[in-house]
DNA sequence: TAGATTGTTAATCGATTAACAATC
DNA sequence: TAGATTGTTAATCGATTAACAATC
């Protein structure tokens, strides 16, 4: 129960989860912190060192209960927080989302969608409102979404996260391939930068 | 010039060469370590110290060429290799990618697509073929691509992952969300994802 | 009890920051 | 020459690994 925790650790809580939320369904009971490192390609103790930061969960002798250890790690990731989101773009990558991409899973309840295009707004995709752009701030205000999807064209993107960051929005999921300026308010941004990723794996790949 | 650069430097590369594009376009052609680190969110030691991981470009009392850096950063991240790519799966999200995605820019040359949807494949996307997943060894054998883009459903991942290493694919690009296992011949996995990214993110939004 | 496995402390490793001589 | 800024060495910081007493 720290209150900081390594960012090294946080990036490896969701394949904890993962791993141990499919051995919660197939039934298993117990694991160890060597098979949760064989599995995940971490060490074992690696695995224990990242488990004390939140006071321990496990027991000498046995190892960890699944089923607690999946309880645990779902409350440290707040995936029951239940956060309200917004996203920010209906073209093919925001629909792309929209249509196969479990949200409630990963711990996000979005409540609508915006867009600037006529033959988008008022539509609905995937049960969700397709409200317009020029609305924000109307709906922030009313329904105070924690975090925004920003799926936008990235030419728009910096204007939208000042405006959704003065509307208190506390997280932006940023799938722009432009770096945020969110400024010093505390606003978390999590970046998907597809461009940043292939050129580190081309970086990766041996000359043919 | 040294063989093995630290795997945090690589991930900050392609974020110095976006910067770096972006001056040169505008006509800038010198920059400071401090300039960079300013605008990047780094120091201006970790700057000069990741540069000087590849023999170091700069000049004292002067700064880095705006040039110069570009084309060297292009080269260390591989950018005119020239890489052959395969898409496998033309779904919501492949589609996304090949409408909206510069995978040339990022040093990928993207040769065919493949899927298995009767009404999808013999059609073309964005100017490449969709063919049949199950002339994926024909295809490969003949155009021997470097890099497959995995966008298909995360059922099928693991089985495509293995043929396309058995293909001699020597990266993937992974788009599901599982853990591809691919052996220790030395394929290089980039990983997206989504629901790792918006876990964390949903970990570091302080509660409302 | 004996075997297993944790949580934690200490040691190692890698990455970041600071300092400064070299030099443009 | 004087000012600026690099490349590099040393110091600090954080993350990973190893070791082991505690104990189920």
């Amino acid at each position: 129960m720290t209150n900081k925790i390594p960012s090294a650790v946080i990036r490896r809580l969701p394949r904890y989860y993962r791993f141990v939320e499919a051995l919660c369904s197939r039934g298993v009971t117990r694991v160890s912190s060597r098979e949760l490192a064989a599995e995940l390609g971490f060490t074992a103790s690696q695995v224990r060192q990242d488990f004390s930061c939140f006071g321990g969960f496990g027991q000498q002798g046995y190892g960890y209960n699944t089923e607690s250890l999946r309880s645990n790690l779902s409350a440290i990731l707040k995936l029951q927080n239940g956060y309200r989101g917004v996203l920010i773009g209906v073209g093919n990558l925001g629909l792309a989302l929209l249509h196969n991409f479990d949200f409630a899973k990963s711990g996000l309840r979005l409540i609508a969608t915006f867009d600037v295009l006529p033959e988008k707004v008022g539509t609905s995709v995937s049960g969700l409102p397709v409200l317009h752009s020029d609305t924000l701030e109307d709906f922030c205000r009313e329904h105070k979404p924690d975090i925004a999807v920003l799926t936008c064209p990235s030419a728009v993107a910096q204007t939208l996260a000042q405006r959704l960051v003065d509307l208190g929005v506390a997280g932006l999921w940023n799938f722009t391939n432009i770096d945020l300026a969110v400024g010093e308010g505390g606003t978390v941004v999590e970046n998907v930068h597809f461009s940043d990723s292939l050129m580190t794996l081309c970086c990766r790949v041996p000359r043919e």
